[in-house]
DNA sequence: AGGCTCTTTAGAATGATTTTAAACTAGTAA
DNA sequence: TTACTAGTTTAAAATCATTCTAAAGAGCCT
């Protein structure tokens, strides 16, 4: 629990008790995908006080100081990858299951010359597949 | 007009008034991107009448029968792209442009091996970009 | 403890998109 | 032409994720 504090501090956010909360449940090392939603939820089922609003404040906090990224497969609402480091994903329209692609999968061939003026600043990949 | 309706025909929609009247100013060879509230300011200017809700379910029809594309760059409202063939495309978050990249910049090296029982349905590359 | 600023909160507001149920129309057959 | 039927369009209401609001609360420094 220091550590988590300490860890928001360095990105610039006060460790209320709201935030160490999420900070627990997503910044533990393991890689996943949330949502609003089903972050909401999964903090109802351990009894503790977040309100919709701070989740979503949060999790935006938490993606503008690196410590999430936000991965966009569709328009329908955001997804939050606990995983921040660089790689892509695969997605299922049908059954909405987001998976990251291995990072040994070496996907890019080259970079293309961004326009006059301009630089890269992200890649996103998103290879939408099916169920056979 | 009368090959605009043959064409709708074949994609298996009736060519209304309003259909027809949407896809004489996408489906016309050029490339470019529209946003539903895009295309029904450009409709309103020509005079034409097609309700609002008309121009969401056109703009689905044509994506779901492959006249048009559509692109996820963000989730605040959805893009369309004229031009239906492979492509990928760079993108200002800042001034909201979405650039076509040009086919000939080859981008990927190979595809990943996707998961058991599925099978790769679309690839979609977003390339984020700022002003220097 | 006092005080200042940043946060959280519940609830309202927003805005793109979809849904609704009734009016309309393209296509077909008489 | 006329009539019919299934598919379409319409305006308006509904939906739903997300953001905004203004008031109450909580870190944190002295």
């Amino acid at each position: 629990m220091r550590a988590l504090a300490e860890q928001l501090r360095l990105a610039g956010l006060r460790p209320t008790r709201q935030r160490v909360a999420i900070a627990a449940l997503l910044l533990d090392g393991r890689h996943r995908h949330v949502t609003a939603d089903s972050l909401t939820e999964e903090i109802a089922t351990l009894g503790l006080q977040v309100s919709c609003g701070t989740v979503y404040n949060t999790l935006n906090q938490f993606t503008d100081a690196g410590l999430l990224r936000r991965v966009t497969v569709h328009n329908n609402y955001s997804l939050f990858d606990t995983n921040t480091e660089y790689h892509h994903h695969f997605y299922d329209e049908k059954t909405n299951e987001l998976v990251d692609i291995p990072n040994n999968d070496v996907i890019l061939k080259k970079l293309p010359n961004p326009p006059d003026g301009h630089e890269i600043k992200a890649v996103d990949v998103v290879i939408h597949i099916q169920r056979k």
